[in-house]
DNA sequence: AGAGTATACGAACGATCGTGCTATCTTGTC
DNA sequence: GACAAGATAGCACGATCGTTCGTATACTCT
């Protein structure tokens, strides 16, 4: 016997999305272990109870979360990229639209994968491994934008693609956790210049 | 009046020093937050009200345990570094020694200061305060013996030191990160190979 | 209009949190 | 060997944790 799906209301659907949204942003501050149901739901302004409805678990929110986050993510850093022509051009804009969205504070805590990474980076359970599963993805994501400026020309094919593009990645990190630390600007400007020095030697 | 000093017994001593140790390995997994009093009483075989008399309160816990953790980096990696009798060699060894020391696990979750420095970056309070600090030091001790080695005329003076710290110190940050969550050392010779690299183009 | 259900809330559960208080050992000093 | 003080444990506290349950509201569909 299947089941009848359920219909969803778009009030429910409009709270559960408020919800993940002020979610992602308490994880990058108080980390997504150390975020609590009751905190959150003070944050968004309802029940404890009436929010936990929406996931069933913790581990269920944890997990929407992540989803959310990435979602964002695509839509504010990888999407946008996709409009330059040229695969070295797709590569600067992902590359600037990611320390944007980290000086622009599209979460108080910066990257939400590098906050929830290195959180959860030594644990282990299905949290953990969707985390850093996103977070692969990035990686994965540049190197091929690399290989295919190899393959366009514009980037030297003696280059290894998986070391340049752990070389950039390494900027982008440090980058965006000084400026959390700091708040000091100047920790997106270095990373901005470390990276435009590496592919100044990349390109050809 | 003045208080007459009080005597510290030797078994309190050792106590003490084995629960700390514990605590900054259980912080840089379970975050030095996420880490109860009580799961940390346990894990040294002790009560939670008997491990609690030493510090009085949790906050001063966490202060003595990041305590701990900066004299056991400066123990593995610092001071071993400074026997190098140039700046250039001692800037190798200080990141060879970083590196093993992630890489042999002296922490199951990689380097004490990224650990918690990323969970409290976003934060306010003491233990923050601490623990960006000490991040600081690091970078600052980079920077210094960078400076150091253009005196020397090994490092080319035309290279911005603090740059150049920023760079080596994002290699290290990423290998650490990508070795904690993927147990593949591969990610500690990519640092290894990415250091070189910025080394040999920096170096006269 | 009435039935059915998604949504939300309040109250309460057992567990665990950080933190006290008190008593019992153990150790170092005279 | 007596005695003060340090070290540790037991117990209890209020608060908060994730979770469950029953119920009231409000929307959607017939």
């Amino acid at each position: 016997m299947i089941e009848a799906p359920r219909k969803r209301r778009s009030d429910g659907e409009a709270s559960r999305k408020a919800i993940l949204q002020e979610a992602a942003r308490l994880a990058t501050v108080e980390g997504i272990n150390g975020l609590s149901i009751g905190r959150l739901a003070e944050a968004v302004g309802m029940s404890k109870s009436g929010l936990f409805a929406h996931f069933g678990s913790k581990e269920e929110l944890q997990l929407a979360t992540i989803e959310t986050a990435h979602t964002l993510f695509h839509e504010l850093v990888i999407e946008p990229a996709l409009v330059a022509t040229t695969a070295l051009g797709r590569l600067r804009m992902l590359i600037e639209l990611f320390l944007r969205h980290v000086e622009n504070k599209v979460y108080p805590g910066g990257c939400f994968y590098v906050s929830v990474g290195a959180e959860l980076g030594a644990q282990t359970g299905p949290v953990r491994d969707e985390a850093v599963a996103l977070s692969a993805e990035w990686m994965r994501l540049v190197i091929d934008t690399i290989q295919e400026a190899q393959a366009e020309g514009s980037i030297a094919p003696a280059e290894d693609a998986e070391q340049l593009a752990f070389d950039l990645t390494g900027y982008l990190l440090l980058g965006n956790t000084q400026f959390v630390a700091t708040q000091d600007k100047a920790a997106i400007d270095r990373a901005r210049h470390a990276v435009e020095h590496r592919l100044a030697e990349a390109t050809t």
